[in-house]
RNA sequence: GGUCUCUUGGCCGAGUGGCUAGGCAGUGGUCUGCAAAACCAUCUACGGCGGUUCGAAUCCGCCAGAGACCUCCA
């Protein structure tokens, strides 16, 4: 499975196509994913951003590399809009709610552990917290004072973007151009303290009633919108790491800060290759909590909102977006989770057929054939949706075995076996929902198709049809074949 | 206003110069006591106009529409 490895391809925002992924340590992967700022539910357009790195995380396990996941949790609040008057957001909230601005960042952060665990997500290796790096976050300030990309005013530090400019090209990341940015720059608060529009905060100065400040060189303040992923990266990844993740939303002006910290900070660019995951879009509009076009993971799960017409698994959700590439834009209609509920209950019911399948003497397919298809399309910047019509071709090919028109050798099927398992459980992070079958259940359920059975025999179709419907109301729906019956 | 991106069949969504994407839905058939499932076959495309090319959904230009970023946001 190594010799996968120098295949994968992935497309580079900093470059703006597609290249050969080359970790800058053979065999080992630093990577890197914004995190949620935690001050209020995840919904399900940030579910979407963490369910697609972890996929990348996932396959690049997959085909042999050790991966260090860091993902941040943002617990100091970012400054707000201009009405908010540079208030920090968990403080607003906190003061509103009476409560303490960790006893907010804790609600929150079990929340979205619970739902991404429920996405079957797996958890980052590391998850450092903006709070707990406070001290590595001045020290990366004092470094970029040292080096002459920063300057100090009234106890806030700011970034000097002219200055990094002459050097280093501010905008790469995004595609701007730095007049352009100048000419469309707006008055913000706290402008009078900048020397130039462009420049941003990497530390600022506490009022009295901002409720999260720290001491440091420059007084009581907290740290700047940017800052701490540039410090944890650094701190668990090093100065250049290989991949950094995030929201298309992110580009600019997060990113493009981290570049420029990190790069005047080391004189290295923090970031070989920068990955972009594009939006959920509700009604054909990007999914926000702000204009209120936004649903949570919970209420889609338990069909409690006003978008869907019932409820979802959240392994079709899952499925769901694996349908589309990371780098699209998808839109969530309650039409197109139905067909992706159907489309993922058949890939389940072709999975647990494998365990039933006949064995051939030969293979009427080329099992090796499909199954490099797999790697192919993973291969090409994890490109899901390819990926999963691949498995559908094998959904077919499983399903005609069944059906007898078709043959797999004994070989073939362990093979097959190993890497549907592998794609659909391992890669896509896709299991099946246990429909039912438990234990007390399973028993009785053995006793009632027996006796349908007999009636069937009988052909007594009232008995037989009254069961099956009575069965169907109940949520169960029983499967006749030449073999016998079957429910789930 | 500036920068950028997108527009694929009933719906979702891949593809980026010639070769079936796939899922869901529809239609016809096989199977079945009838269903369901499955299998086989089949239908509906590349926003508009022009250009490049032997050939364009795919490249170029213009037009129309949509979206993202420019301000915390995955």
């Amino acid at each position: 499975m190594s010799s996968r490895k120098g295949n994968l391809h992935v497309y580079n925002t900093l470059s703006g196509k597609k290249e050969i992924f080359e970790p800058i340590n053979e065999g080992l992967v630093g990577l890197y994913v914004c995190g949620p700022t935690v001050y209020s539910n995840v919904h399900l357009g940030n579910c979407r951003s963490f369910i697609s790195f972890d996929v990348v995380a996932r396959y690049l396990r997959f085909i042999d590399y050790k991966v260090r996941y860091v993902r941040n949790i943002t617990d100091v609040g970012h400054l707000v809009d201009d009405a908010d008057q540079g208030e920090d957001k968990i403080s607003k909230k906190a003061r509103l709610e009476q409560l303490e601005p960790m006893e907010i960042v804790q609600e929150y952060t079990i929340d979205f552990h619970k739902v991404l665990e429920q996405f079957n997500n797996i958890p980052p290796n590391i998850e450092p917290t903006a709070t707990g790096h406070i001290i590595e976050q001045i020290e990366l300030v004092q470094r970029i004072i040292e080096n002459g990309f920063a300057y100090e005013t009234n106890g806030s530090v700011y970034f000097d973007v002219e200055k990094y400019n002459e050097t280093h090209p501010y905008g790469e990341l995004s595609g701007r151009k730095i007049e352009d940015l100048i000419s469309n720059t707006r008055e913000l608060d706290g402008q009078s303290e900048k020397h130039a529009p462009l420049d941003f905060a990497l530390w600022k100065n506490a009022s009295d009633e901002h409720l999260m400040k720290w001491p440091s060189p420059w007084g009581l303040g907290f740290p700047g919108w940017h800052v701490e992923c540039s410090a944890m990266s650094t701190k668990y990844l090093g100065e250049q790491f290989d991949i950094h993740g995030g929201g298309m939303d992110l580009k600019f002006p997060h990113h493009e800060c981290e570049i420029a910290q990190g790069t005047s900070a080391s004189g290295l660019s923090p970031v070989k290759y920068w990955l972009h995951g594009n939006m959920l879009t509700l009604d054909g509009k990007k999914m926000s909590k702000s204009t209120g076009n936004s649903i949570l993971p919970e209420e889609l799960f338990s069909g409690d909102n006003t978008f869907m017409e019932k409820a979802f698994d959240p392994m079709v959700v899952r499925f769901f977006m694996m349908q589309a590439h990371y780098r699209s834009t998808l839109d969530f209609t309650s039409e197109a989770l139905v067909a992706a509920e159907k489309g993922y209950n058949k890939l389940m019911e072709a999975l647990s057929l494998l365990e039933k399948l006949e064995v051939s003497s030969e293979s009427s397919l080329d099992v090796n054939e499909l199954i490099n298809s797999f790697y192919t399309a993973m291969d090409d910047d994890f490109n899901a949706p390819i990926l999963v019509a691949h498995l559908f071709d094998a959904v077919k090919f499983i399903n005609s075995i069944n059906d007898k028109k078709a043959t797999i050798s004994k070989e073939d099927l362990f093979s097959l076996k190993a890497a549907m398992f592998g794609f659909v459980n391992i890669v896509l992070g896709i299991k099946n929902v246990e429909s039912g079958s438990d234990n007390k259940l399973s028993p009785v359920m053995d006793l009632v198709l027996d006796l349908r059975q007999e009636a069937r025999a009988n052909k007594d179709w009232g008995t037989s049809d009254k069961i099956r419907n009575g069965l169907a109301a109940a949520g169960i729906v029983v499967k006749d074949s030449k073999e016998g019956s079957s429910w789930k």
